[in-house]
DNA sequence: GTTCTGTGCGCCATCGATTGTGCAACCTTG
DNA sequence: CAAGGTTGCACAATCGATGGCGCACAGAAC
């Protein structure tokens, strides 16, 4: 039926319909009713591409027309509520308005989210989006050098529009949260610690304001040592905590759910008082909410950011002041 | 610097470069050598291109060489656990590999997979990798038309080579984790329920049998009604056990960590008894292992599955006999 | 001075699809 | 029946990169 080595091309068709190239092309790419093609060829055709297995070679389809409807998109993981969550409704939206997403995943590596972003431009991806890019304005120059539309989320850079969850806002209200179970559980009034991320880091920095906010907001001052933002992952959380054992109530604030790991790891291996730990986290896990201790996560918006991103995206960049969107503030129930 | 409009071609650089296109092309794609092309003029060319940050067309490139180097994998979910750390590691070994990985996510929706599959193909995929693929068959079937390769992982198809976690051993022995630490936390010997999944889908009916054989061994008997498997999606679970209020020691089995996640929800609002409940869950997560009731959960190994799935890779399909992969058991220790 | 061997590079066809243009064949109208 | 209009399609250039082929020029050998 098939021809067993190579794909079919709109050369093979046209043969065995007895027609032109350009007549099968126009046939299969919908535009044959606006060239006066007959219905009669057009219905041969049709039936010979299906009875053949032909795909467009999009490869040639595109080199000719000079677009790619690739839009591409960097991530620093995906087995990750929220970044999957991210990498998801991306390419759902992206679907559903004829484009063809390329997520790829790039482990916070510098030098891999700078290859990948290469490659996406080098497959003439119409736009790129950076997401929790460690480095995006690096990004955004090649972008920019290559022509190519170029958007942050969720980190924000100078060079590039920026969408961004409002860390400072949903930071203070998740610490106001942590407070006041404290308090009603433990009768205890901080200040809490602050465990994980980096403050180089813009949504880290954002965060930790939001947190001595809630503090001082409340005469509460936070001792930097109570600072703990060593790294993002499971085990700096765990090594950083590994040295601290609370002879009293104590509060955590956790920033992701990365560092989250490590916390409950150490909370759960904590000999005696572990009922007197509070912690909330920012981010969201359906498991962590059921953690001994959690009394609440915060979920960034990730549906509406997406909206915010594509509202952006084919339009000329105009300010590059970010964009933020609130998160929801999910608190969970008192123990019983 | 850059031209504003376009990018930078082969054809822009000869002329600024003064040489002729196919020299630039040979510069560019490290033939120079071969080619006779003088270290002059190549350096001159590799300066000027990266003046211009000039990257390849691959589009034209690939067409003309009549090859794509994509590798195409599609997988139902990426926030959860083991579809993430699929995605994650195949990414780094097909690129670790010089390959170009693109992964696209279908949400358990079989038209969405064979769409998403043709497209694949559409961009000259040199090998599709269908993940927990609903109808991994009819995927196979255009890739056979397209000539193209396609490998099934997480789920078999009997129209192409499938390497598979060996479900039926890995349900056999959470079963009798689950069931030893019924015997000595509640005291109590089964049997136990069977939570989410779907019958007709391969890996559920081979974790039942597991399931089932594990009992068998005991010469304990499973009621039809204890098998719960409504479907893959946390309210399903939950809905299922909705009605159930146990009034003495139960045991779980649950399948999948998206059952879990009903499943813990049904737990934490049992009015009573809660902690009369031990479970195991098949899929591995972090947070999962901390929950109280969870006795053990089955990681599948992820990585042998991919090394399996690259050694199919270029190979001439063999057999469709699937390729069964061991899990690794993690059991959690007991309460204190 | 002629022939021979390298060196260095340009010319051109090609990959598959798209699209502006052109042109037969047929039909209509007066 | 000629002029004009319509229908239906083919031709050929083009997108950017690649690679076989061949040509010009330089130096070596005789």
């Amino acid at each position: 039926m098939e021809k067993t080595s190579k794909r079919t091309t709109i050369y093979d068709l046209a043969k065995i319909a007895d027609a032109s190239p350009s007549a099968v092309s126009s046939v299969l790419n919908g535009t044959w009713e606006k060239r006066r093609i007959s219905q009669k060829l057009a219905k041969r055709v049709m039936r010979l591409a299906e009875e053949q297995g032909y795909t467009v070679n999009v490869q040639a389809s595109l080199l000719r027309r000079e677009r790619s409807n690739i839009i591409g998109m960097i991530v620093p993981k995906y087995g990750n509520r929220y970044f999957g969550e991210i990498a998801e409704q991306f390419e759902a939206m992206a679907r559903g308005k004829g484009f063809f997403p390329v997520v790829t995943c790039t482990q916070r590596d510098p030098e891999l989210e700078f290859e990948a972003a290469k490659e996406l431009i080098s497959y003439q991806a119409e736009c790129l989006i950076s997401t929790g890019a460690t480095d995006p304005d690096r990004i955004s120059a090649i972008c920019v050098a290559s022509g190519v539309q170029s958007i942050n989320l969720d980190l924000p850079g100078k060079d590039a529009p920026s969408v961004i969850s409002d860390n400072y806002s949903a930071a203070r209200d998740l610490t106001k949260l942590i407070l006041d179970r404290c308090e009603k559980d433990l009768d205890w009034s901080g200040p809490l610690r602050f465990v994980g991320g980096r403050l180089a880091d813009h949504n880290t920095a954002a965060r930790l304001d939001g947190f001595v906010s809630a503090h001082n907001e409340r005469s509460i001052s936070v001792p930097d040592s109570y600072i703990m933002a060593t790294g993002y992952s499971a085990e700096k959380a765990a090594a950083t905590l590994s040295t601290f054992k609370p002879d009293g109530p104590t509060g955590l604030f956790v920033n992701s759910t990365i560092s989250l790991e490590g916390v409950v790891r150490w909370h759960s291996e904590l000999a005696q008082g572990a009922d007197q730990i509070r912690y909330g986290c920012f981010d969201w896990d359906p498991f962590g909410s059921f953690l001994p201790g959690n009394v609440g996560m915060v979920e960034q918006d990730v549906t509406t950011m997406l909206i915010k991103v594509f509202e952006l995206f084919g339009k000329p960049s105009t300010s590059t002041q970010p964009i933020l969107v609130p998160c929801k503030l999910r608190a969970f129930h008192p123990d019983v």
